[in-house]
RNA sequence: CGCGGGGUGGAGCAGUCCGGUAGCUCGUUGGGCUCAUAACCCAAAGGUCGCGGGUUCAAAUCCCGCCCCCGCAACCA
């Protein structure tokens, strides 16, 4: 039997998965589940990547050990992934023995191979990022995400690999196989990258205790990506079970995001390469998914959608569904909850769940559900049969879309069928035999559906074969080219039952706000979470709603360097009237506004405090016209440090409502007070 | 000149690489049918393919210029 070896990215488990992790799952498990079909013995997995030190830090946040808070993730992720049904074979964490193995296996390989030089590597390092930043990355000297923070010139003994000695193999490899990285944007994207020439890269960290030795340093841990990267050959088998690892490598089909072509389609294979090992046959760099036009987002909490959520509103068949089919593989996609509804309707209501309906009920209302079958009409079967080629090679080239599509045909095939043939015509007439044919001919068009679809709703493709009797009804023993053949005979004992996905019926009493209500909410139960981590420095001393869980059993954090606790806060995250007091907010009169160049969001505010006047910048242009503030009374916070925005010194900071995924809306007073007033 | 994506009938998209009838889904309108979940089938209306140039016998498609929209980043103190 053919093997076929897909893997999906790991994924960082500082976070929930969202639906647009949930996509590049669920398209994975689509292709594994159409390859299964498709006569392949298939190894399918997935996993996490733990070795982050953003895990690290978030587990420290949590007050549970590093591997506590990743065993806790792998239980979130594992769960996300069962409520959408992904049939991975293997789930991957990097923190296993066997990937520590397979890491060392590699890293060694690479340093026999003398592709492995130590090195110095300095630099500005952002401690609030835990991260060197290039002189580009840095605003006036300071990192942009912890400007508060002095960033700290380090020197840091690292290995580094010869990814340069790999240019010119890894050009010739693309012009070998053109199918190597798809789609074809991110292969000519990567091309040029290569072309433009390689740089080394640094692949160790020393001094932290979160990670894989080093094998010939112990002193130093792998880089997380180099770390991440080998997790689809540690999972079977490299470097503990040679047997495994002989029987699925090189993977056939690596399903990873765009965003992350790079590492997939240069550094992996250049590691390879110089390890000695076959490369993936192919890469699939997919698009993403945006939520009502925006791009998903932990700052967007209205983007965020819980995958076990979405799946329990209407099945994880229909949401498996819209994923597949309405978005191009490859290219990007939004998921609205309306587009969603409309789909539904238009796809399973009106067309696959009625065929069902309608087949089972013919069946069942002139011969007591039991059909036979002689000779089938030859225009229908001929036509399905050019229907299941097409959907082999649109599903052979990752067209999931267009799979789906030529899926649906089968059922619009039918309904056309139905409506020439008219068996209740038949049925008056008393044409025994030709109603006969069409009945058998519609529940065979019906199942060819079923089967085709079986890899995007596997629930409702068993219970659809199961109703017509068909002779093979499990979605795992289904075979393409067996099953996929319109059959001229045989006998059926077909069942009814009740309406598979009624038509959901638009607005009326439930609004659709209504509906989409359930995950703001949850997005709003837990602010702090749904805001970016890296974003809040360690030493802020956000309110945090949920309180750290019980000390954990297991070994205590080891103190990183930015793992403090956070500070001041205290039981509750409440804080004291004298805490309050330290807040000087003031009224202050807008004298004139302007806005800053080249900004989006910032208005370049002068006003008057009573006793001064100061500048200060607000981001509130995209709600405001500059003219329009002048004149009018605002609370500001006067007493805060001094910062500086896109160059202009801020003193002061403007209060502002600012509602989720809204504009902000300014403090108001119901009468103009005296400028410099206390506000408290 | 920050990076990227996009502008095709009312909506969402395909087609653009490799020029030659502008296609699909939904919606709308009319008709049909009654087995079925107000479903299904047939038909129709509806498009300056963002704008302006150019190449060509021929441009949504190739070339040049421009406009607009959306992400991301730089700026939410």
């Amino acid at each position: 039997m053919p093997r076929f070896y897909l893997t999906t990215a790991i994924d960082y488990v500082n976070n929930r998965p969202h639906l647009g992790t949930a996509y590049e799952k669920v398209a994975a498990d689509v292709i594994a589940r159409y390859k299964r079909l498709a006569g392949f013995d298939v190894r399918f997995v997935m996993g996490n990547d733990e070795h982050s030190q953003n895990v690290f830090r978030r587990a420290a946040e949590e007050g549970l050990s590093p591997i506590a808070y990743c065993d806790r993730m792998e239980q979130e992720f594992r769960q996300a992934w069962k409520s959408l049904d992904l049939s991975f074979d293997d789930f991957i964490r990097t923190t296993e023995p066997r990937h520590a193995a397979a890491v060392t296996e590699i890293t060694s390989r690479l340093h026999a191979a003398g592709d492995i030089y130590q090195g110095v590597y300095e630099g500005w390092y952002c401690v609030g990022c835990e991260a060197f930043k290039q002189d580009k990355d840095l605003v006036d000297g300071r990192c942009p995400l912890h400007p508060q923070l002095e960033p700290s010139w380090l020197k840091e003994d690292n290995y580094f690999f010869r990814l340069s000695r790999y240019q010119r193999p890894l050009l010739d490899h693309f012009a070998a196989h053109p199918e190597f990285l798809q789609p074809d944007v991110r292969r000519n994207e990567i091309l040029r990258l290569i072309e433009s020439g390689l740089d080394d890269i640094s692949i160790s960290r020393a001094g932290q205790a979160w990670g894989i030795p080093l094998p010939f340093d112990q002193r130093s841990v792998v880089y997380v990506w180099f770390d991440a990267l080998v997790n689809y050959a540690s999972a079977v088998g490299l470097g503990t079970d040679p047997a495994l690892f002989d029987t699925w490598w090189p993977a056939d089909l690596h399903v990873i995001g765009k965003d992350i072509t790079r590492f997939h389609a240069v550094i992996w294979p250049a590691m390879l390469m110089a390890a000695g090992l076959p490369l993936p046959r192919r890469i699939h760099g997919h698009g993403f998914l945006t939520k009502d036009g925006q791009r998903m987002s932990k700052s967007n909490p209205g983007t965020i959608i819980d995958p076990a959520e979405a799946a329990a509103r209407h099945g994880a068949d229909p949401l498996r569904l819209y994923l597949t089919k309405e978005v191009a593989f490859g290219s990007d996609g939004d998921f609205s909850w309306s587009r969603f509804e409309e789909k539904y309707n238009a796809d399973l209501a009106n067309n696959l769940g009625n065929l069902v309906n309608r087949v089972t009920a013919m069946a069942e209302r002139y011969r007591q559900g039991r059909l036979t079958g002689s000779s089938g009409p030859s225009r229908l079967r001929d036509e399905l049969a050019t229907t299941v080629g097409r959907y082999q090679a649109a599903m052979d080239e990752l067209a999931l879309d267009r799979g789906c599509q030529e899926a649906f045909r089968v059922v619009d095939a039918a309904n056309e069928f139905i409506a020439s043939s008219e068996p209740w015509a038949l049925a008056k007439r008393g044409d025994a035999a030709a109603l006969d044919d069409v009945l058998w001919a519609s529940a065979e068009a019906l199942r060819l559906a079923a089967v085709l679809i079986s890899p995007v709703m596997p629930r409702a493709s068993e219970t659809i074969l199961a109703r017509l009797d068909a002779p093979v009804r499990h979605a795992g023993d289904l075979n393409l080219a067996r099953d996929a053949v319109f059959q001229t005979s045989g006998t059926r004992q077909v069942l009814r039952g009740s309406a598979l996905w009624p038509r959901l019926e638009p607005a009326g009493a439930v609004s659709p706000t209504a509906t989409t209500e359930t995950t703001h909410e949850a997005a709003a139960r837990n602010p702090s979470k749904a805001k970016e981590s890296a974003v809040s420095a360690p030493e802020s001393s956000t309110p945090r709603p949920d309180p750290p869980a019980a000390a954990p059993a297991s070994t205590p954090a080891p103190a990183g360097a930015a793992a403090s606790a956070p500070a001041a806060a205290s039981t509750d995250g409440r804080i004291s009237i004298d805490d309050l007091m330290k807040i000087d907010l003031r009224v202050a009169r807008v004298l004139a506004a302007e806005r800053v160049p080249n900004s989006k969001k910032l208005l370049k505010l002068q006003i008057d405090l009573g006793t001064e006047q100061r500048t200060i910048v607000a981001g509130i242009a995209e709600a405001y016209e500059a003219d329009a503030l002048v004149g009018r009374s605002v609370a500001i916070v006067a007493n805060l440090k001094p910062a500086k925005l896109m160059g202009i010194e801020s003193n002061g900071m403007v209060l502002a409502a600012s509602p989720e995924g809204g504009k902000p809306i300014l403090v108001a007073f119901d009468q103009p007070p005296p400028p410099g007033s206390r506000v408290r």
